[in-house]
DNA sequence: GTCGTAACGGTTGAA
DNA sequence: CATTCAACCGTTACG
């Protein structure tokens, strides 16, 4: 049911069955799952979420999930699961550190470390600075493929309100630093601390990225119609919410 | 209608 | 350099 098209150097872009965009095999993008938990910290339910995101109600539930119990949004094994040293391990474990700091979900406390961790993530979404990992040249190669076919991926910024998508080349250099990262974010996101891209990464510039962040922005957000229907939920998240807390 | 989860097909990166 | 394989991803379907 689900539409495909293959994209070259990426894999298959899809629509699922909710409309949305995304790519088989690849973590969406940071701000979506950034807006899925906060949205459930904000009372929405999963389902709504799902709706309002364009994601499916699994991904949804897992990735709260895995928010609940590790306090991070980020993709990737928390406790490293196998041997593999990976930069996922390497990833994660920025991530835990950060978790022990940060949990206290304050947008005042989203701070200059973040710099130091964001530079340990995010990349591992797309190799947008394959000069960072020399050693990956067959992501680098597939990166350069599908940049060279599909600039218009790289073109797309997540706000309507963005500035122009700065070329492509500067996905590459990957410094492109702050000019591009707030705006694209909510500046009072709850969890911006924990999960906002920052400066130094190269946040997933990718196709599936931009085009759900256009989808998700230019979508008008529904007035949260479960409102009503919230107080019961309200107290399994704040449940839940106090449970990651306390992590 | 909502939620959690297993199965599935796909991507990624180390070996 | 190409291949293999484990880990992870999001979607789908089921209960």
């Amino acid at each position: 049911m689900k539409s495909k098209l293959y994209v070259p150097g990426v894999g298959q872009a899809g629509v699922n069955q909710l409309g949305g965009v995304f790519v088989n095999g690849r973590p969406l993008p940071d701000h979506v799952r950034q807006q899925i938990v906060e949205l459930a910290l904000l009372g929405i339910r999963p389902c709504d979420i799902s709706r309002k995101l364009l994601v499916s109600h699994g991904c949804v539930s897992k990735i709260l999930t895995r928010f609940y119990e590790t306090g991070s949004i980020r993709p990737g094994s928390i406790n490293g699961g196998s041997g593999r040293q990976s930069k996922r391990t390497y990833e994660s474990r920025a991530e835990m550190n950060k978790c022990q700091n940060s949990v206290n979900i304050s947008p005042s406390h989203q701070s200059m470390d973040n710099k130091e961790v964001s530079s340990t993530r995010n990349y591992r979404s797309f190799p947008a600075s394959p000069d960072r990992h020399p050693s990956n040249s067959h992501s680098a190669s597939r990166y350069f493929s599908f940049h060279h076919h599909n600039p218009f991926f790289f073109q797309h910024r997540p706000t309507p309100t963005a500035p122009p998508n700065p070329p492509s080349d500067e996905v590459i250099e990957s410094e492109e630093s702050d000019e591009d990262d707030h705006d694209d974010y909510d500046n009072s996101s709850i969890l911006s601390m924990e999960t906002k891209p920052s400066t130094s990464s190269s946040l997933i510039k990718h196709s599936i990225e931009n085009i759900l962040a256009s989808k998700v922005t230019i979508k008008k957000k529904r007035p949260s119609s479960s409102s009503s229907s919230n107080t019961s939920n309200d107290e399994q998240t704040t449940c839940k919410r106090q449970k990651c807390i306390a992590c």
